[in-house]
DNA sequence: ATTGAGACCTGTCGGC
DNA sequence: TGCCGACAGGTCTCAA
């Protein structure tokens, strides 16, 4: 589920429960995930209250009361369930074999995280190695922020020799872009996937036009993903993503959407309207 | 320094 | 029905 606009949804879901929320036990029933549990886990948590929930590209940080930071990464297959258990009568969702940590607020909810694949993480942070932790200082510009412009976009893809669609997806030029969304600004920017990605930027790192239509549409592919991910708005899926052989959504464009391998990650795209 | 390939782990889906 | 390969929204590490 998770790149940027899912785990923003997933902030704004649990931020009423967590925020300001005082954590009365923590259930580690499987600490094999992507790296090994922070030792003494439990014991740090425990009894701390949560002061906010925050985002920062795809990781979610729950500041604690005690200065800590704790770092939640979904991976590919991570999500989280909450079980709001109005008092007593336990109403608890079924358990089941992929929960793997069971967070219970002193209100008697339970925030349980679920993942099947084990690629989530998760990190206990104090504030000193938050400030120098490499999951988090090699990030590039948040795509929703001012700072993300074209300028910045052109600057961090100059000189790149690898095509756009996979610069797109490294993190540390755009930080929090998965390869759904990837494929799709590219589509919205008419804008091939197999361009070199240096292409958007003069030779002295300033933006060409490329650069100012690829920004514009991240902004709104991701803006839109949110307000659709958030519930607010139904709208039908993606554009491109997982569309090979379907029409061109894009009007007056006869092109059939296809598929190709970059990276090891499928691209989806139009060759008749992105150049 | 960049870049691509492979690894991590489980589930699902389509084809035979 | 069962088995098998391909593939999945992410990231890290390693070798070229």
């Amino acid at each position: 589920m998770p790149e940027l606009p899912e785990v923003e949804a997933v902030r704004r879901s649990l931020a009423p429960f967590l925020t300001r929320a005082r954590i009365a036990d923590v259930d580690v029933r499987r600490p094999d995930l992507r790296a090994p549990f922070p030792t003494a886990f439990r014991a740090r948590l425990v009894g701390r209250t949560v002061r906010a929930l925050d985002r920062r590209a795809k990781y979610l940080l729950a500041t604690l009361s005690s200065g800590d930071t704790l770092i939640v990464h979904l991976g590919m297959s991570g999500s989280f369930r909450i079980d709001p258990a109005a008092g007593g009568a336990k109403a608890v969702s079924a358990a089941d074999r992929h929960d793997h940590v069971v967070f219970s607020l002193a209100s008697g909810a339970a925030i349980t995280f679920n993942d099947p694949r084990r690629f989530g993480l998760m990190l206990l942070l104090t504030p000193a190695q938050l400030a120098r932790h490499p999951v988090l200082s090699r990030l590039g510009v948040e795509p929703l922020s001012s700072e993300f412009d074209a300028a910045a976009l052109a600057r961090a893809c100059r000189g790149r020799k690898t095509s756009l669609k996979v610069a797109l997806l490294d993190q540390r030029i755009v930080a929090g872009l998965g390869n759904i969304y990837a494929s799709e600004a590219l589509h919205a920017a008419r804008l091939s996937p197999f361009r070199r990605a240096s292409t958007i930027a003069t030779a002295s790192g300033a933006p060409r036009e490329a650069a100012r239509r690829l920004t514009a549409a991240i902004k709104q592919v991701l803006t839109k993903a949110i307000d659709r991910v958030s519930g607010n708005y139904r709208s039908s899926r993606f554009r491109v993503y997982d569309r090979e052989g379907d029409p061109c959504p894009r009007r007056n464009c006869s092109g059939v959407i296809r598929r190709r391998t970059q990276a090891g990650r499928s691209t989806f795209y139009c060759p008749a309207c992105q150049r």
